[in-house]
Order: structure tokens, then C-alpha cells, then sequence
DNA sequence: CTAGGATCCTGTCAGC
DNA sequence: TGCTGACAGGATCCTA
């Protein structure tokens, strides 16, 4: 679930509250969700935070480090004197914990972080600072949107000609990030639809799409992600960020707002996609 | 090699 | 009410 603008989030929360607090101990209460040697961890300080694409890392002051991916349905929720939760966004921001989706627990001195992971896609794993590199998904990993030219991704479509372009932005090898909600709006913001084929989009079609893929995430970073730590507002009502983020996402029936014809909901590349049939077109007119 | 579908897992919801 | 199938903010493995 969580993607890039919500990692990061995530990572900037966590800072606040973890950075240079000492691991007491952690609990597994699900095998699957967790990989390597616990007690590695164990006694030892909070060095940094960081992120690549949707990964998070947790640095330890020995030269270890915690590996997370939230996958579909992970969430991390710390709880301390007062509760930050991020990730996919579940009535177990505000719920008792632990409960029946929690998979790890990670104690700290004056607080908790939880791992909570419904489908258990997600996982955490305990390895050596040095070794993160080397990790088969963080080796593969593309550049961000930010950190490529449109001239870059141009080329890098070209490996993947016949395959829709929605697939291909879902590709983490070929540009890193980007999700389901994030492919469906940045496609939606370029005027591109989710089929055509990745060959047959022009260089100027790639830079829109490009500076489309940042605009939109900056948008959700700056406001916190779409699974916010607000989540939960002062009232005690959920907010539903991504209802006023989204242009296009879970918008199915809703006018477009750039033509007011009604946005679809179809299936590309096995996931639910959303788009306008009329201001997206499978081909480029000039 | 590519492209697309199945798969991991739990939970919810629409439709009968 | 109870059942059934579809689907879910991800990534990998398998097949043709």
C-alpha cells in the first residue's frame, strides 16, 4: 500500500520519536513477518533513518540495521506518551494494541512501535549496515523521479515497449516509487492512458509524465502522505486525506475535473486503475 | 529475453 | 442470514 510520498512520511515521523532512542527488545509474534537474528538489534541506539524507494532503514549504532517494507497493508504505529501512526490507513491507528494484525513489536525505553501487517506481504529484516546494498531489491531499485531526466526515462520505457505504461511505471527497476494511486494520477495529470504502450510514448509525453510522477508525490509529502499521522483528527473523526488528494484514485463515477465526463474504473496490468476515457487517450494525436 | 498471470495472506464487501 | 467471488496503495515467481 504505502508508497513512496507515504515511506517518507513515515520516515520523517519516526525520526522524531525513535532517532537515538535504544531498542530494548523486539517481539515476533509472527515468524513470516521477520527475518534475521533479532537480538542483533537488541541494546543497541538509533543512528538514522532512511529510505529507499518504499523501503525503509533504521541504522543501528553497531553496524546493524532494520530493513522494512510495508508492502500492501503494513503500518507502522509508535506509541509513546502520545501515538504517531502511518501506512495503510486502518481503524488500528486508533485500535488497542497489540491486536490480531500486529506481527512485530519493537520496544523501546519510553515507547512501542508496533508492526502491524494484515496480509503479511510486508516484512522486517535484521542485517549489516554494509550488506543493505547488496540486498536483491534495493540492488535493483531505479532512480527516483527526482534523481532522472526525461531523456533517462524515455530510454528506460524502451525496454519494456509492448508492455502498458501503468505496468511499467510499476516497475521499480525502471523508475522507483511510484504505486497504484501515484501511477494512476501522474498518468491522469499527463494526459496518458494506463494502456498504451510504453514504445509509443512521445519525449514530450515523458517529460509530463516525469515532472506529473513528481509533481503529485511532492504534493502528498508536503501534506503529510495520504495515510497521514492526522489520520486521526483532534475530534476523533477520521480523515480521509486521499479523498481530497486524489484526482482520479477510488474517483470511479465522480466527474473528471478537467472535462466533468465521468471517471472509470478498468483493470491494467492486474490492478484496479483509474481513469478519465476522454481526457486519457491510448493514442498520441498531435 | 519479454509480457502477463498466479501467488503470497487476511479481511471486507457486493450480490445472490 | 449465509455463502461466494472479487478485490485490495506490492513484489516475485512461473509460464508461454
Amino acid at each position: 500500500m504505502p508508497e513512496l510520498p507515504e515511506v517518507e512520511t513515515i520516515r520523517r515521523g519516526l525520526t522524531k520519536f525513535i532517532l537515538k532512542k535504544c531498542i530494548k527488545k523486539i517481539d515476533i509474534l509472527c515468524e513470516k513477518s521477520f527475518q534475521g537474528e533479532p537480538t542483533l538489534a537488541e541494546n543497541h541506539t538509533v543512528k538514522s533513518l532512511r529510505r529507499f524507494g518504499k523501503a525503509l532503514i533504521i541504522d543501528l549504532d553497531n553496524q546493524i540495521s532494520l530493513m522494512i517494507h510495508l508492502r500492501m497493508t503494513g503500518q507502522l504505529i509508535y506509541d509513546g506518551k502520545e501515538r504517531y501512526a502511518a501506512g495503510h490507513p486502518s481503524e488500528n491507528f486508533v485500535a488497542d494494541l497489540p491486536n490480531r494484525q500486529t506481527r512485530v513489536i519493537v520496544k523501546f525505553n519510553d515507547g512501542t512501535l508496533f508492526f502491524n501487517d494484515q496480509r503479511k506481504f510486508g516484512f522486517i529484516k535484521v542485517l549489516p549496515t554494509a550488506e543493505i546494498k547488496n540486498d536483491a531489491f534495493i540492488k535493483k531499485l531505479a532512480p527516483e523521479p527526482w534523481d532522472m531526466t526525461s531523456e533517462e526515462l524515455f530510454n528506460r520505457l524502451q525496454k519494456h515497449p509492448n508492455s502498458c505504461i501503468k505496468a511499467t511505471l510499476l516497475d521499480q527497476t525502471i523508475i522507483c516509487g511510484l504505486g497504484n494511486i501515484y501511477a494512476d494520477e501522474a498518468l491522469f495529470a499527463a494526459g496518458i492512458h494506463p494502456e498504451r504502450k510504453s514504445g509509443l510514448i512521445t519525449k514530450d509525453e515523458v517529460k509530463l509524465l516525469l515532472d506529473s510522477a513528481r509533481r503529485v508525490m511532492e504534493e502528498s509529502i508536503n501534506s503529510g502522505g495520504s495515510t497521514m499521522a492526522t489520520y486521526v483528527k483532534a475530534d476523533g473523526t477520521r480523515g480521509d486525506y486521499l479523498e481530497k488528494f486524489a484526482q482520479v484514485f477510488r474517483k470511479e463515477n465522480q466527474p473528471c475535473p478537467k472535462c466533468g465526463r465521468p471517471i472509470v474504473k478498468i483493470r491494467v496490468a492486474g490492478r484496479g486503475t483509474h481513469i478519465c476515457p476522454h481526457c486519457q487517450k491510448k493514442e498520441h494525436h498531435a
